[in-house]
DNA sequence: GCCATTGATGCGCACAACGCATGGAAAGAT
DNA sequence: ATCTTTCCATGCGTTGTGCGCATCAATGGC
């Protein structure tokens, strides 16, 4: 039992048109090649599909049958592979982009809204982690690509995507709201409130102190954020974040200024695997992501395309 | 977008066994062919479906679409074929036979239930009609074959299947009633109650009063025997009729009487087109009517086998 | 009786598919 | 570090499949 493809697709074309010539015309094929091509398939099988008379064809019992599932068969090969075509031209499947929550939830939303009016069939899945989990999510190929932070290391292909600056962050009460912008200097005078080491804000924080010779002791380290944002609330300290992760502080009394001396941005990044065939989906999600970056579409303040 | 059953069927086994060497042993194919098949699929597909180290084979997101896809196809063509299969061989389908009411009631019913014990997933209908249509179905190719009286004709091929011999039937009540077996020349001298014309029966009943020159005036007829059955029990007249028709008359009060000089039986036939494949499905039924056949099975008094 | 049309078939060509042998790269063994 | 094994890719020659062209036989319409 192997008859190929071909024969099924002859076979349907003759038994449907109930002729030889005509159906050769409708594959753009010559007559005698169906004509083989049905009679290898009735030999294969061991069964007439066809009632040949010189003037007309017609179907057999086992022909009628022969045909049904031979246009099932036919049509499983065609839809299916229009369905890869799809997948393959990024028009259906899904997207991968594994990030930190800030990225999540600031920038990837305006993005995600935009590209998913152009195309709503393909689905986004976002992976949220930090640093460290976001890149080992592409590393693995679990993620098609990450927008993080972090040195281009191993087999990572870093893009420069949006510089995000680093802004103090302070009780609405505290003495420095009232300027400006804030000194990092001035900052190191207070007691601060760091985010926990495996943060990527973290290290920038604690160079930042070291550049300017300050001790770098935090008052107090959170996990998250958000946790930051309370204390800081709570007037326990200050800290200092990129303008990126404001949103997810929460509406508690903080105003935030910018930081000079030095100005600390984090550079957020594109990062996937080298040499490694992107898929056209998750291209064309890139590609969307450029044109917000050309357009020099809205950022939230402190944030900048690269 | 031609891709083959084949790449399909080698990316499948090569993506799922993750291995190139391993898929070709499954397969029985050398490792060089597979190498190639998947080389072209994914030339032709224009994309890559597998990650090649030298150690390693592993799916890229395209892959896995592709797989699945790939599986589908397949699945598709081998279950399409096996179904196909099924068909030629008999095992599923349906068997179409047109005859005649009495036969579809009387000596039908223990061949179907023979037939279908043994093959339960082939459908059986039946068409049931008079001589004329019965055989039109044949010849229209609506019906596999028939069974039925009437003479080899056009393009169809005649088998003996059954005799089955006329009686009379008479009331109960009947003065021939008390006979072991009745004449047609006693018959002649009672109110004749026919059936309609277009029946096989009344064709050999003129026929047999033809034979003694008797006048062939009906007092009455019907369309259907069961009419002629009432307005026997009814006491209207007297009737011959074939043996096999018998159970359709009725309860009423009535007797039958095997017929005499001549002895008159009308022959069923199995009737099917000739030179024409008949399904296997079909042919599978004859042989059950030709296992009955030749085990002599009971059959209603006055019918015998041919 | 003649012509047009239909499906089957002989023939030759092109190329697709295969196996064999080999190459190169990398992992594991010594 | 070197050797061996294992894996996939590729060059090569052979075989067979698929194709079109030309042609034949049968048959229905004129």
């Amino acid at each position: 039992m192997e008859s190929t493809l071909r024969q099924l697709t002859a076979y349907a074309a003759v038994a449907r048109a109930a002729s030889f010539t005509a159906a050769a015309r409708q594959l753009h094929v010559s007559q005698s090649s169906l004509s083989r091509a049905v009679a290898d398939l009735e030999r294969e099988l061991g069964a007439q599909l066809l009632e040949r008379d010189t003037r007309n064809v017609q179907l057999t019992a086992a022909g009628v049958e022969a045909l049904r599932i031979a246009e099932q068969i036919v049509n499983a090969h065609r839809s299916g592979m229009k369905e890869l075509q799809r997948f393959l031209l990024g028009e259906s499947g899904a997207v991968v982009v594994a990030t930190l929550p800030s990225v999540a939830a600031v920038l990837l939303p305006q993005v995600i809204s935009g590209f998913r009016s152009r195309r709503p069939e393909v689905a986004i899945q976002i992976l949220d982690g930090l640093e460290r989990s976001v890149l080992d999510r592409v590393l693995s190929g679990d993620a098609d690509f990450a927008i993080t932070t972090g040195e281009p290391s191993g087999r990572l292909e870093h893009r420069p995507l949006v510089r995000d600056r680093f802004v103090a962050v302070l009780p609405q009460e505290h003495p420095l709201a009232a300027r400006t912008e804030v000194a990092w200097e001035d900052l190191a005078r207070e007691p601060f409130l760091a985010v926990g080491r495996e943060s990527s804000v973290r290290r920038l924080t604690d160079a930042a102190f070291a550049q300017i010779d300050a001790p770098a002791v935090p008052a107090a380290e959170a996990g998250s954020v958000a946790t930051v944002g309370g204390l800081v609330a709570a007037g326990l300290g200050v800290s200092a974040l990129p303008a990126l992760v404001l949103p997810l502080l929460g509406t508690g009394p903080l105003v935030h200024r910018p930081l000079t001396d030095p100005v600390v941005d984090r550079r957020l990044d594109i990062a996937l695997r080298e040499r490694r065939p992107l898929p056209l989906a998750a291209q064309r999600f890139l590609e969307t992501l450029e044109e917000f970056r050309t357009q020099q579409r809205d950022l939230p303040p402190g944030v900048s395309w690269a």
